[in-house]
DNA sequence: TTGGTTCTTGTCGTTTTGACTTGAACTAGG
DNA sequence: CCTAGTTCAAGTCAAAACGACAAGAACCAA
């Protein structure tokens, strides 16, 4: 029992000095689709403890700011990217050891980027790294603190995240062809679609996405040329719009 | 700008007397069916700030705990009941300004019970109130702090969790009847579901509930004697079990 | 021109969904 | 004891959604 200068019982009556000081921060689980593989950035730790090792981003929270504007500070800092909108708080981490120094209470967030080449160059390559996710899912990675219990369910969370909100669009550029929007699911969910299903429960959705008229190049190989779609105002920050669980073929994995 | 003794730049670098300190409470959202009408407990603030206001029961994380732990003794302290599960962590607040006197960053849990009677007997019945959460959503109470966003956060997790987990049978007893389950559903969404068709996909899937064989007595005003069910193992604290999102009849409200 | 690739459109059988009906089992009231 | 009212279980049925597949369109490279 560590327990030192504060009432036990007696809620509601405290006073700044009896209760226990906890130093806050924000992580940041910054995602990002790359040749159709989920990729996150990690950044490598200066400072003991675990100093060298790969951690998720993050800092303090300060006294003046909100939780959301400290994780936009943390991603604008690391990144250089400095958007609004798509950071999703997921979950709060407070374990009395989880960092050997001080009681750090840590909120997690997830940041979805479509830029992959800016964000390492925001900060030393040396000191920052772009990997698949799913190394880091399989312990293949050690990550510092108790941040691959972080990572799981930031991941959790874009999983569910994908098939209720329009969180997709997030991971493709202004504009966008289905292909592109489909890999999105595909990378993320460890499944393949089928291209024509995929097309229709999409269209389907009212709002969830508009086509502009335009067609994408096609690739290298040839192909015919991709229709180009907007995201819809539909699921702009907010709450249960779109909802794809269909157009599923073959097992996760 | 309030900002005091730490150093902007330079992350990862810290020492902890540097950095600001904050206060981490942990705030219970406290769930019950009653009478097919979704209900939440509050207390009455004894001392300032918002005194003699309505909010939702908590209090400070102590150092030598998790944030879990903290809710369940929270939970305990409040209503007796001491429920190793179902209490989920929806979200953090820590807004500059929550708190009138310091920086207090809170976590929200939510809790699920079946007991009704009980909870209120737990503390003095001038202090907690049981009251419907759609009194709260309609700002028919006027809570302290950032409360009543907290609990549209937490209604708003429940009415998903309900979709997507088993949450649901956390607010029947031990065994129940599928009209018990079928009110949880109605009252949490504000629909009428179709009693034949809550049954035909509850039953459909496997392990979510399973029959005793017994019956339940049957109502004051007649009718056949409904079979008892008890929750499948299935849905224990975990992932995305159950899906029920058909059955339904009219629009919600 | 030919073959390969990618996207779009269409078809088709199965499953799921939503609404409804029928029958079973009980209570209450005459 | 009989009947009306109530609640639950089980069945029916048409419409919609789903998953799989086929065919056509538009591009590239050789």
């Amino acid at each position: 029992m560590v327990t030192k200068s504060y009432k036990a019982g007696a809620p509601e009556q405290y006073d700044p000095s009896q209760f226990p000081a906890f130093a806050v921060t924000v992580d940041v689980v910054i995602l990002t689709m790359s040749d159709g593989v989920l990729h996150m950035l990690l950044v490598r730790r200066g400072e003991t403890p675990f100093k060298g090792m790969w951690a998720i981003p993050g800092g303090f929270k300060r006294p003046n700011e909100t939780l959301h504007e400290a994780a936009r500070r943390e991603l604008a800092e690391e990144t250089g990217v400095d958007v609004p909108t798509l950071l999703t708080q997921f979950g709060a981490y407070g374990d009395p050891d989880r960092d050997p120094r001080m009681n750090v209470v840590t909120i997690g967030y997830l940041a979805v980027l479509r830029e992959v080449g800016a964000i390492v160059a925001g900060t030393d390559a040396a000191e920052a790294l772009l990997v698949p996710v799913a190394d880091v899912l399989r312990g293949r990675l050690d990550l510092a603190f108790d941040h691959e219990q972080i990572v799981r369910d930031a991941i959790e969370r874009v999983r569910t995240e994908l098939e209720v909100t329009g969180i997709a669009t997030a991971f493709v550029g202004q504009t966008f062809t289905l292909a592109e929007l489909r890999a999105v699911y595909e990378g993320t969910w460890g499944v393949q679609l089928d291209a024509a299903n995929f097309r229709r429960s999409v269209v389907a959705e009212d709002g969830w996405v508009i086509p502009t008229g335009r067609l994408a190049p096609p690739g290298p190989s040839g192909g015919r040329p991709a229709e180009l779609y907007r995201a819809g105002k539909a699921w702009k920050h907010g709450g249960p719009i779109h909802r794809l669980k269909s157009t599923e073929r073959k097992s996760r994995q």
